[in-house]
DNA sequence: AATTACTCCAACCGCTATTAC
DNA sequence: AGTAATAGCGGTTGGAGTAAT
């Protein structure tokens, strides 16, 4: 180990040693993080080279206030994964995740705990997403097959042409839906559409929806539901655009 | 003006997972 | 296959800055 007969620096980074330690790991690379704090001759462990470099130093970080929108997305992904701070932190780019933490620490949680259920509840999983606002009697069939991803076990067959789900009302197509459909509409697919989506891009900068309805011929527009209305008959669209190019159409449509 | 309370966030710590040998 | 080294992750801490008293 580093300097073991030496006494470790601790505490806030000098200007001098965050030259010195962009200078040995822009040369030797983000790795060896033992070796970059030996060479470089700082007295300070690897482990905590590393996270100077990872939290402070490294290219391509943002700093600066999280934006509403990365707000949002912070909400909307702590909510369904819970304190995976690493995890939601790769959906902000050029944020880290112990910035992510500590915003939550010091912004959000207070603030979702007052709001109650009702924000949380919305963003917990993704079959709330499906069934918030929902009228529960609507049965949706939703066209894109094969989800199945042990990390978001959440909505369970894994062939989706065969399923039926419960899609709420026109309510669903409020604005924030867009990302939060993101998060899940791109594992859906195994063509080589998934790939880029799940590739090292700009995150949420190049995907977003642009649901639409539209009637559908196929279904019996004559069907009426307990209060008399006709339900049936639409379909919802979902466009994935990805690079400024539409990747990916999502229909639900209604089970006629 | 001095003191206390509070907020924010960089940095540390301990643990687990992964990689190298 | 086993062990050590390294990387990654999430929780916690401590100090600086600011607001309140």
């Amino acid at each position: 180990m580093a300097y073991q007969g030496d006494k470790l620096r601790k505490g806030s980074w000098l200007e001098e040693e965050d030259e010195r330690l962009t200078a040995f790991a822009t040369l030797l690379g983000e790795r060896k993080w033992d070796s970059i704090a030996i060479l470089s001759g700082l007295m300070r462990s690897g482990k905590s080279c590393r996270m100077r470099w990872l939290n402070y130093l490294q290219p391509n970080l943002k700093r600066g206030h999280i934006s509403a929108e990365e707000e949002q997305i912070v909400i909307q992904l702590h909510g369904q994964w819970g304190n995976k701070w690493a995890r939601i932190a790769r959906r902000l780019p050029g944020r880290t995740d112990n910035e992510i933490k500590n915003y939550w620490r010091t912004h959000l949680r207070k603030k979702t705990r007052e709001e109650g259920n009702s924000q949380s509840k919305v963003y917990s999983s993704k079959p709330e997403l499906l069934y918030q606002n929902g009228d529960s009697t609507s049965a949706w069939k939703y066209s894109i097959r094969d989800y199945n991803s042990a990390d978001d076990h959440i909505i369970g067959p894994t062939d989706f042409s065969l399923e039926h789900y419960e899609l709420p009302c026109m309510t669903y197509l409020n604005p924030s839906y867009e990302t939060r459909l993101y998060d899940w509409i791109p594992k859906l697919s195994n063509d080589q559409s998934q790939a880029e989506i799940h590739g090292e891009g700009n995150g949420l900068d190049w995907c977003f929806c642009d649901p639409a309805w539209k009637y559908s011929e196929d279904c019996d527009p004559g069907s009426l539901d307990s209060l008399g209305f006709s339900r049936l008959g639409y379909e919802l669209s979902i466009h994935l655009i990805v690079n400024m190019r539409k990747l990916q159409t999502v229909s639900f449509s209604d089970v006629c």
